[in-house]
DNA sequence: GCGAGGCGCTTAGCGGTGTTAAGGTGGGCC
DNA sequence: GGCCCACCTTAACACCGCTAAGCGCCTCGC
């Protein structure tokens, strides 16, 4: 077979691996077709716009869609896995979080939004709270890998960032004593608990779920 | 008076005028000169950095600074007056939260940062359950600006982004029906509900503030 | 009054970017 | 055998961030 000329799919991969190497920031059209052993104008026929190809690259990187709840999964656990599982997503790929913000979401993305919601829905959530639930948690989440990247990006480039004096800021210093790094697995997973307990308390009105 | 040059403050001012004229993509060094009628590299001497210019604009945006609850004040109310403030601020200029995002936070976020925790840690909150409570928040806030602006700026560009059909996610429909846009002020303010919530949940363990 | 120095800018230019235009080349089909 | 078209090339444009070098003017010491 050998596929006559790159397959799209090649060069998305190919771009992903790319963007792990050398960031978003310096990721460019022609080191791309360097990487492909190719001239630069040569992209431009299977993508219409460097902005097509980083869409491209997000709906890649969101593809891995975690499956309903498991057997007997309540649908607190099942919210917390999701959080988890999009966090790990985001994190899967340098800049990930960055690319899927600056990204077009495309119909894949609304339909296991779908999906999702037609699992939460089956655990007894209106639509409405559904969404609300689902929208809160992936913001929150996008939110923090955000920050985590950009802190991880910064310390790459060796800008060491530390507190000018700890002394003026002794409440900061004693909250990140006691409960650990703001970026850290602990720390998000704190926010979602956080979160899945006001899920849990605007349900709790009209009688609650499962 | 009339200082010799461009001051720093004029030169960020502006270019905070120029992004929302033509946004984070367009922003250029040699465009924001042309606009303070002076030749592009004149910039480098008060920045050393397109970066550090981004910087100080973040920093800029950032600046005002939501004053300590007021006389009767919950810790509720003020957590939620703070997030809509948050928002308020990142939606000041047009990609504001891209703008934070790719910036260097710097000492005064700490500062201010440092005096919410001292508010929360007033209204009875552990440094650590402060910490949690406005990190939590900020991500929250974060994340939903990021989408609300990519959206706003998406359609600006002409990019209706449709759903392909609407009988096909018959969910996702119901539940905008029932609750309105996922990107707006009501959205907004249900989510930072949720998030307040679960901050009351993990206090109430020990005892509940105020 | 005058020279020294440096602040704040200019002109010139480097290497890189996304993107377009136009033209080739090779394999499959009538 | 000839055509067509998928796929790539070469060439070039306009713009980008950034650096080097120099120039004018203001301020200060004498």
């Amino acid at each position: 077979m050998a596929q006559k000329g790159l397959a799209r799919d090649t060069v998305v991969r190919a771009a992903l691996e790319l963007l792990d190497e050398v960031g978003l920031e310096r990721l460019s059209v022609r080191r791309l077709a360097a990487r492909l052993g190719v001239q630069n104008p040569a992209l431009y026929w299977h993508f219409r716009d460097k902005q097509e190809l980083l869409d491209e690259m997000a709906r890649e990187l969101l593809a891995p869609d975690m499956g309903g709840p498991g057997e007997g999964e309540s649908w607190r656990e099942w919210l917390t896995r999701r959080a988890h599982a999009y966090r790990r997503t985001l994190l899967s790929h340098r800049d990930g979080a960055r690319l899927v913000t600056g990204s077009n979401p495309g119909p894949g993305v609304a339909r296991s939004f779908e999906e999702e919601l037609a699992i939460l829905t089956g655990l007894g959530f209106t639509p409405e709270q559904g969404l609300h639930a689902i929208a809160s948690i992936s913001h929150y989440t996008l939110g923090f890998v955000l920050n985590e990247q950009a802190r991880r990006e910064r310390q790459e480039r060796g800008e060491t960032q530390e507190l000018a004096s700890y002394a003026d800021f002794p409440l900061t210093v004693a909250a990140v004593r006691a409960g650990g790094a703001p970026t850290s697995d602990e720390a998000f997973a704190r926010g979602v608990r956080l979160i899945v307990d006001g899920v849990a308390a605007s349900l709790r009105p009209q009688q609650s779920a499962q």
